[in-house]
RNA sequence: UGCCCGAUGGUGUAAUGGCAGCACGACUGACUCUGACUCAGUCUGUCUAGGUUCGAAUCCUAGUCGGGCAACCA
């Protein structure tokens, strides 16, 4: 596991940062307990990332602490498959909770002791209201609820009835409990909310115990009350559960008075984040699943080729603040190229090959040349590639007209292969249809390697691999799933699905030199003047790995191209 | 119609009463054995109107715009 750097001092003071500052001066808290808590119902994805590398990295930088939760306190929609992957996820981005692997289901016992406490504290009570009828007796945005006929019933009663519910002597929808608040209150959250409801369901972790379980509102403080929580940070959205979060904490005077802080969820340009949505894509078949290289999970992420020190970089990159905006999915790639730029080997791999045949190097001959590994880091050596008479290089590579200032192959241009030869392109054959099927061309034995003796230069540099040699692998053109922008931003009855990029994966055939055959699963590499990829961990065989596309290389000449 | 929260270049953010800064992006140009990287430069911003102050992105008031809130979900 990678450690995380540990944040710059000169890191951005954002708002939690100088709440915590505050709280450590004033020693309101002697060091920082956090806590990331998801319900495990459902893959985690990149918005979780930004609020994981928040807690845990807050938790290194303070020299505090941070637990990982499983708020699993709906028997319904968890399951452990999900508890799995969550944990598999964090660890993977790097993050380590130590002893404090916990669930909300472990504190089942005290918290129901807690309901009990409520009820003889007068502050809670068994209300047999239907839906319906609740909804209605709640009021609405401007209009104040009504009391449920039961909300002053005895100590005794409620005991015995809660009691009752407990025992799964009651049906489902019979009875719940309710905190005992406002029915007045102008949030909505404080008109005597439901904090205990009858679930005749397994839990997949506690069986068949229990018949009764805690809703978040209640749930939550009491777990981060619990473990000593000092700073709960969640999303905006629970912001207007903060009253809520505060009165349980004080009608119950806990030891602990843990801090629910809000900050503003991720969305990013052309994704789609949302739980629910990402369900859909999955089950509908839209991607193959969870781990889809094309799905913002952490999981799909990680088979892209995306290394986790380059989200841990976009996420303090992107900042944390209390208004919701939408960040350039740009920033999430410049991090990773800039990653990638540092660390992948180099290799040569054809993605679209058309035949180049050096008419002056002798026939059935070939000899093996030095290529460096990676120019921006010496340490990573460097590789023997085969060279003959008969090259693949790219189709976008030759040109028969070219245009001015197009530095690659064209009739009587001069141009360097990579680590190899200065050869100079001689013309081209086509078949019936004008089709290019050969480029040909005339090489100059002085310039091995890729230097000429004479100190000429050329202008172009093209990647190439010798055909005799050369490996076939499969290749998968990932790129973003959806075309529009903005998936939050949608007209009445706008289905989202209708942006989803139909050439969001393109499968291709690569040829390739001989050394990415040996690529380990989950390796990443680039393909020089193309784009960083890596072998993918789940289709890639011994010797026949599979590669995904991480992410292009930046190309100012196809830009400049598709200008004129 | 109520309550809560928010607003800084195209995007993400910093500045917490004292020179509006950083990163991404876009555009030039230099360099280059990757048209990559790197480097240099350019571009673009404090929602509006009042007020407080020597001085306001920052404090106050009003407005505008955006987000959230009426599951026995989290």
């Amino acid at each position: 596991m990678s450690t995380p750097e540990t944040t710059a001092p000169e890191a951005p003071r954002h708002f939690i940062r100088q709440i915590i500052d505050a709280d450590l001066a004033s020693g309101k808290h002697p060091t920082v307990v956090t806590r990331f808590p998801p319900e495990p119902n459902g893959y985690l994805h990149i918005g979780h990332a930004k609020s994981i590398c928040l807690n845990f990295g807050l938790a290194l930088e303070y020299k505090g602490r941070c637990h990982l939760r499983m708020d699993d306190t709906n028997p319904a929609k968890e399951e452990v498959e999900y508890v799995e992957s969550i944990k598999e996820d964090v660890r993977w981005l790097g993050f380590d909770w130590g002893a404090h692997d916990h669930n909300a289901s472990d504190y089942f016992g005290r918290m129901h002791a807690d309901a009990v406490r409520l009820i003889e504290l007068g502050k809670a009570y068994v209300c047999h209201l239907s839906l319906e009828e609740m909804r209605a007796h709640r009021g609405d945005l401007v209009t104040p609820g009504k009391p449920s006929p039961w909300r002053d019933r005895p100590v005794a009663e409620n005991l015995d009835l809660f009691a009752k519910m407990t025992r799964g002597e009651l049906d489902e929808g019979s009875a719940v409990l309710r905190a005992k608040i406002d029915m007045a209150s102008p949030n909505l959250l404080m008109r005597d909310p439901v904090i205990y409801r009858i679930r005749k369901a397994s839990h997949h972790r506690t069986g068949d115990a229990w018949c009764v379980y805690p809703m978040y509102d209640y749930a939550h403080p009491l777990e981060d009350a619990y473990e000593g929580i000092t700073h709960s940070i969640c999303t905006l959205e629970f912001e207007i559960h903060r009253p809520f979060y505060d009165w349980l904490l004080r009608t119950l005077d806990t030891p602990a008075k843990p801090q629910q802080i809000e900050f503003a969820r991720l969305n990013l340009t052309y994704t789609v984040m949302s739980k629910r949505r990402l369900l859909e894509l999955v089950q509908e078949r839209r991607v193959a699943g969870w781990d889809d290289p094309r799905m913002p999970t952490i999981s799909g992420l990680r088979r892209r080729g995306i290394p986790a020190s380059a989200i841990r970089r976009f996420c303090e990159t992107i900042g944390v603040t209390k208004h919701n905006s939408l960040t350039d999915v740009a920033l999430l790639e410049h991090a990773v190229r800039d990653e990638l730029n540092r660390t992948a080997p180099r290799a040569m791999a054809v993605l679209d090959p058309v035949r180049l045949v050096i008419e002056n190097y002798p026939e059935g001959a070939s000899e093996e040349l030095e290529a460096v590994n990676n120019p921006e880091d010496p340490a990573a050596g460097s590789r023997k590639v085969p060279f003959s008479r008969t090259l693949l290089i790219e189709r976008e590579d030759f040109m028969e007209d070219a245009p001015r200032k197009y530095f690659r192959l064209t009739p009587g241009q001069e141009v360097r292969l990579r680590w190899a030869y200065f050869v100079r392109c001689t013309g081209c054959v086509k078949d019936a249809d004008g089709k290019v099927v050969e480029v040909r061309c005339t090489y100059d034995p002085a310039t091995r390697g890729g230097d000429a003796p004479d100190g000429r230069k050329v202008k172009g540099t093209i990647h190439w691999v010798s055909e005799p040699h050369a490996g076939d692998v499969e290749v998968r053109l990932v790129d973003r799933l959806f075309l529009k922008e903005d998936l939050n931003d949608l007209a009445e009855g706008e289905d989202w699905r209708a942006h989803l990029n139909p050439g969001s994966l393109r499968v291709a055939r690569a040829k390739v030199e001989p050394s990415l055959l040996a690529l380990a699963p989950g390796a990443a590499v680039q393909f020089e003047r193309v784009g960083y990829f890596v072998a993918d961990a789940k289709d890639s065989s011994p010797g026949k790995p599979v590669f995904n596309r991480t992410v292009t290389l930046k190309d100012s000449w196809a830009k400049a191209a598709a200008k004129a």
